[in-house]
DNA sequence: TGGGGATTT
């Protein structure tokens, strides 16, 4: 571009110079008028225009993900051969986003496309193409600069999902290699909340700080009212009454309730049901209940006016402004936010606090149409929430965390929120995970406050004071900080970045989960193993820079965790793949089973339940085999169940019946379909296909399944406690794990419960009223040294049974015993490659001098001067060639088969004269002529 | 002898 004088306004910006007409209905367009982001499209375009990276801010309603692609295509930045793409963190959001959109635009689905994990719609004619976080990260392993796109759009940024903010930190660099090339691309960040300083404030991230356009919402007004105090820790009784309140006393409108579990939810649900019962099966009562129910309505909508009419502001005499912040102060927000009620609203909540049991007697005549809602609730349940409540029923939905960001319940008006979200935590050393209830965050009350204003003005009930709402958190902590992350440093890895620690997250994991992350890929051979003496501690000196190996390459096609890559890698023998890819794809898919632990309503449910129960526990059993299959564990349970399931068909019918999940099953299917491509990808001659009559595991398959399941969960290695640690009765039927100082349990799921096997690996552990280990298969000692040596220290090789010569691997062997690393386990000697080091070259030598590594030299063996063995005593020095020898093979590092070759194709007169001093002068010539003796014969 | 929320390649 030309030079401009510095003074001269800068130079106009480059802008798209097509505008792409598109027909919207006039229904569309008035619609789209609504939208306060329409105000804002000016703005964003020309920010855009002039900087390559823009933040947009708007919370949910301005309706930003639907317009902004539209504003972009509008103004051509997609074409012929570059397209817009954004990211959405779910896949039922990309889904949903690319149809509303493509009927907005009054255009194709082959042109306003999604792809996500199983199924997508793209064609050559896709524009705008919609599609979950992952699917775009694993397109920057095949594209690391994204050419087809000309702007990449991430969604809900705010949410902070691990793929959003690793995709953050690639297209930061991304952005600035696309610049260099003329080629640019555009990188817009959408965020519902404000929440961006770790966007703009990251120099690493991105070194001049990109524009914040905000745009407002259309939200309705929600009116937030908090507790006076907050309940110490039954926070479900107070959800209870306060519903309770809310439909007596308060107009028509929704109810959304958030508590943390599926338990609490359905404890709920039942008490709820029971005070205000709905007599659906009696449609003529119905009726009349309606009409009762609406004469309620207006009844207690009457009684409220009253209520706050007598409920004005009045001067409390203990409220003194000279006091303390603290409890007053807390007493004071109460107060003001009685007057508010007063005043504002139409319910005072404090009416009736005493009679804490008012809502226990059963009242007919308010129907209340109770549903609960958690994501592994069956989709066709999930799905009644979206459907109208039946008339004269108010509708009270009694969610978990879903509903806060992943589905979104119509004509809500009342939120009543407990506070309170279940979190998995885990232990950053020793991986243990446990789940946990906690305050949420500012943020996340917030949002869900907000659900009660998507239809009308609402209002939400705090089941907690303001004061407490002052001491959360103001954002929950990005998920990258909270998890173990080896599967984003093996993709991170696979695209070439070193030095993991430079690379710029918006925040970063911890030092030690990047450490644990790459001690574990390493361990599992998909990382360089650090120079020995750099090993383990000196590893995060070494910056976290070990390089990819050609198995994690492989490993980082299979889209499963590391330790499930590992095992797909090592299956391709004795026919295990089909079984691997099946017990790795219900390992991946959580919650097979379904919850059946529930308390019964009635005792029709009870034994209905009991029996579901006992036919599960039957069908574990059988899954599970007897004799060697059982050694499998669970694993043989998940496979038995992924084998049985498949050859009926999958039908929902089956998965009813025995107690499994309809959607894991389905989830489990396309899996395992994925990976079966995966495979052959990497593996053609495999020729692998889904059969949906998988046979069982032959017995030795099944034995080889157990050690390809050690190798890949080495790390997760627990031990039987001895008889001499059982003084201890904590100890009892305990097992004992090298990183745990406390004594972990079998899980009573589990089919190896009462087994008790000496060794095993598990899937994980959880703790709860114990720490216990879930998916759990057995392992024999002997296996632990030639599955798992980087978990081992070996001796030193033993002299008996001696080292010996692989003539198909050209190493020399030894036998070595070993103990398990940090708890000493001794573990028997196996044979391995004999350890780096002198007495190698002194085996290779001996082994070369006998013919064993070469057949040639075999003829020369009577005729040696010294035997062969002689490179092992301990006078070997007194017999100078023995020495010269032995220089000679280290100088070029030749102590196998394949270095000797390879020193001898550099130089093939290499080692001749070294061995002629073996032989009487007579014989050199001859020798001379063989040289090198790499030929049979 | 049992307690698990929400996502994704």
């Amino acid at each position: 571009p030309p030079k401009t004088p510095a003074s001269a306004p800068p130079p106009p910006v480059a802008k798209p110079a097509v505008f792409i007409p598109v027909n919207r209905t006039p229904e569309m367009q008035e619609e789209r008028l609504k939208l306060p982001i329409l105000a804002e499209e000016q703005a964003i375009m020309e920010a855009v225009a002039e900087h390559p990276i823009v933040i947009v801010c708007g919370e949910t309603g301005s309706g930003k993900t639907t317009q902004v692609p539209q504003f972009l295509y509008e103004a051509g930045y997609s074409s012929e051969d570059s397209i817009i793409g954004v990211t959405e963190p779910r896949r039922v959001a990309a889904v949903a986003m690319s149809q509303r959109v493509a009927k907005e635009m009054n255009l194709s689905h082959r042109v306003v496309s999604y792809q996500i994990r199983y199924e997508g719609n793209v064609t050559e004619e896709t524009r705008i193409k919609f599609m979950t976080d992952g699917v775009l990260l694993k397109e920057i392993q095949k594209d690391f600069l994204l050419l087809k796109y000309k702007v990449v759009i991430i969604d809900e940024a705010h949410e902070r999902s691990v793929y959003t903010d690793i995709l953050l930190g690639l297209l930061s660099r991304i952005v600035a290699l696309r610049a260099k090339r003329h080629l640019p691309l555009k990188l817009l960040i959408m965020s519902a909340t404000l929440r961006v300083e770790d966007f703009t404030q990251n120099q690493r991230l991105f070194t001049t700080p990109p524009p914040v356009i905000k745009v407002e919402s259309r939200q309705f007004p929600v009116t937030v009212h908090f507790n006076k105090r907050t309940p110490l820790d039954d926070y479900s009784g107070e959800c209870f009454r306060k519903v309770c309140k809310i439909h007596r006393m308060l107009p028509a409108g929704g109810i959304l309730v958030f508590l943390t579990g599926q338990a609490e939810v359905h404890a709920l649900c039942r008490r709820l049901r029971k005070a205000f019962p709905f007599r659906c099966s009696q449609p003529q009562e119905k009726e009349e209940d309606s009409a009762e129910g609406m004469r309620r309505f207006k009844k207690s909508r009457t009684r409220a006016r009253k209520a706050q009419a007598m409920a004005l502001p009045q001067i409390n005499l203990d409220n003194y402004s000279v006091l303390p912040a603290g409890e007053g102060d807390e007493d004071r927000e109460a107060e003001m936010d009685d007057e508010e009620e007063a005043l504002g609203s139409d319910l005072d909540l404090d009416l009736g606090d005493s009679e804490a049991n008012e809502g226990e007697q059963p009242d007919a005549s308010l129907p209340l149409h109770v549903l609960p809602l958690y994501s592994l609730l069956a989709p066709e349940k999930q799905a009644q929430v979206f459907k109208p409540p039946p008339e004269g029923t108010r509708l009270c939905v009694v969610a978990t965390n879903v509903a806060e960001t992943s589905l979104t319940i119509p004509g809500i008006k009342y939120v009543v929120d407990c506070g309170k979200v279940k979190k998995r935590y885990y232990d950053r050393v020793t991986g243990v995970s446990s789940f946990r209830v906690t305050w949420v965050s500012q943020a996340s009350a917030d949002q869900r406050a907000g659900r009660a204003g998507r239809t009308e003005p609402g209002h939400c009930y705090r089941l907690y004071s303001s004061a407490v709402f002052g001491d959360f958190e103001q954002f929950p902590p990005p998920e990258i900080t909270r998890r173990p992350v080896e599967d984003l440093i093996l993709q991170m890895k696979a695209l070439s970045i070193e030095k993991v620690i430079n690379f710029p997250f918006p925040t970063p994991p911890s030092v030690e989960a990047l450490v644990a992350a790459e001690e574990l890929l390493v361990a599992l051979g998909a990382l360089q193993a650090p120079p020995k003496q750099e090993r383990m501690k000196k590893l995060q000196m070494s910056q976290l820079s070990c390089p990819i190996t050609a198995l994690g390459r492989t490993m980082s096609t299979f889209p499963v965790a590391p330790r499930y890559a590992k095992m797909l890698a090592l299956s391709q023998q004795h026919g295990c793949l089909p079984y691997t890819i099946a017990i790795v794809a219900a390992m991946t898919v959580r919650e097979l089973f379904e919850e059946l632990d529930r308390p019964a309503a009635s005792e029709k449910e009870l034994a209905e339940l009991k029996g579901r129960r006992a036919r599960v526990a039957q069908m574990k059993r059988t899954w599970a085999g007897q004799g060697p299959s059982l050694k499998l564990g669970d694993l043989m349970v998940l496979l038995g169940a992924v084998g049985a399931c498949e050859y009926a068909g999958c039908s929902p019918q089956f998965c009813q019946a025995n107690g499994l999940r309809y959607k894991a099953m389905l989830e489990i299917r396309r899996l395992r379909g994925q990976l079966t491509t995966a495979v052959n990808a990497v593996c053609p001659e495999a020729g692998l296909f889904l059969d949906p009559k998988m046979q069982p595991p032959t017995e030795s398959q099944v034995t080889y399944l157990r050690q390809i399941m050690a190798a890949g969960l080495g790390d997760h290695l627990a031990r039987r406690v001895q008889s001499e640690d059982l003084l201890d009765p904590k100890w009892k039927n305990a097992y004992k794990t090298p990183l745990l100082d406390d004594p972990v349990f079998i899980h009573p799921s589990s089919v190896l419960f009462k087994e008790l096997p000496e060794f095993v690996v598990y899937q994980e552990i959880v703790e709860t009223t114990k720490m216990y280990m879930k998916g759990v298969s057995t392992v024999e000692i002997q296996w632990i040294p030639s599955l798992l040596p980087s978990y081992c220290q070996f001796d030193a090789p033993l002299e008996e049974p001696a080292p010996s010569y692989c003539p198909e691997s050209g190493q020399v062997l030894c036998h070595r015993a070993s103990v398990f690393y940090r708890v000493g386990w001794p573990l028997p000697a196996v044979q391995v490659d004999f350890p780096e080091g002198i007495d190698r070259y002194k085996y290779f030598a001996r082994f070369l001098l006998e013919g064993q590594v070469f057949r040639k030299l075999a003829s020369f063996k009577s005729c040696l001067l010294s035997s062969p063995s002689t490179m092992l005593k301990t006078w070997a020095r007194l017999q100078p060639r023995t020495e010269t020898l032995l220089r000679a093979l280290v100088a070029h590092k030749a102590d196998s088969r394949d270095s000797l070759l390879a020193a001898w194709k550099k130089n093939p007169k290499y080692l001749l004269a070294e061995y002629c001093e073996w032989l009487p002068k007579a014989m050199h010539s001859d020798v001379e002529k063989n040289w090198p003796p790499t030929t049979d014969s």
